[in-house]
DNA sequence: TGAAATAAGTCAACATGGCTGACATAACCG
DNA sequence: CGGTTATGTCAGCCATGTTGACTTATTTCA
């Protein structure tokens, strides 16, 4: 395969300088007042997915090994760090369909992995709880990840934590962040009365 | 549906205060040198994926306007902003198979968004440029990714941006590294030379 | 108390976008 | 000329998302 440096390099050094560019750089004709150029933005577009393209690697070949796919992990995570959680609460967070989900989830709990109880206070909610077998797995699916992202804090230096929270916080959309906060307020994995049997 | 926040509370407030937590916070078990609590890398984890999921959302909802998904998204960005760019570095950067790119490039095509030409240098390569309907619609898509970005850069505060372009690019594989940003490198869009008819 | 609303589950069909494997064509390179 | 490379294509499979319709259990409220 063409090696992405040659083959850029070669573009560049294109004969047709005469097409110049219709579009210089900084911001594309309408909007004026960017503070930021268009074209920084577009780079911390490419970034953010290239960043995610790689983020999802790692727990993407453990997975295989167990059957699972991407949509297995995100179940299993928030299980297992929200231990207690809605089937509502799940979808609301994983903005899929109860359809979908109720793939996954169903694989999940035939496989030992996840135990629903009826809820207390409303016994039409069927709370969702990791067994241990599901906190092993999420925690060694977690543990790439866990790696890369403490390398790249520290490779992006002091500092970079508070403004990398900001950031991805703000990200999200206006509405979703009660919602957001909330969840993640409620991190440490709050009981664990589910069935442990595996 | 339930409000997550409410859910959450309930779930804190609940009696069974004795299955405290087997793992507390901290580093749980093996690695014990962390500077950065296990707990805090699975925030950043959440956070980043509800970001991503954000990130995505507005393009997606353009994309079905146009019979397009998220795939063709990634095509039509990095052929707009890579003008000229190989297959085969298409390929690497968007890591599938050629096949799997084939669907959507050759719906792109029909469509009159992408145009192929020869290489020059090596003439089995097909070169792919965005044809000006392609320039229209790439920019329609990353609008609101931008304005997004903008935002939340300006949210996160001043320095942020360098934290985060270092962020980013760590979380690259490592051999991936040189690759991505000899692709970023070549970003001024280099020629147009590809047929305008849309 | 009884009807409406809610939480969850299920069936069925379909779309998107990944994948593997196999094979064809054209062009390059030594 | 022969082997390698870049691209394209056929065919089928799998994972995961969607819509729509319907059921059951439970809660809520007039």
């Amino acid at each position: 395969m063409t090696d992405l440096t040659e083959t850029v390099a070669r573009g560049s050094k294109t004969p047709r300088a005469k097409a110049a560019r219709a579009k210089p750089r900084g911001n594309g004709g309408a909007r004026k007042r960017t503070f930021l150029s268009e074209t920084k933005l577009l780079e911390f577009a490419e970034l953010l997915f290239f960043a995610y393209r790689d983020f999802t690697r790692d727990p993407d070949a453990i997975l295989k090994d167990f059957g699972f796919g991407r949509a297995h992990h995100r179940v299993l995570h928030f299980v297992n760090r929200h231990s207690g959680l809605s089937v509502a609460d799940l979808l609301d967070v994983l903005t899929i369909t109860k359809q979908s989900l109720s793939r996954v989830l169903k694989q999940l709990i035939d496989k030992g992995y996840i135990v629903q109880r009826a809820g207390r206070s409303d016994r039409r909610q069927r709370l969702l709880f990791p067994t241990e077998k599901a906190r092993v797995l999420a925690e060694r699916l977690a543990a790439p990840q866990s790696v890369r992202l403490a390398e790249a804090l520290k490779a992006a230096g002091p500092g970079t934590e508070t403004h990398l929270r900001r950031f991805l916080q703000a990200m999200v959309n206006a509405e979703e962040r009660p919602k957001v906060s909330s969840i993640m307020a409620a991190s440490p994995a709050s009981l664990k009365e589910g069935g442990e049997g595996g």
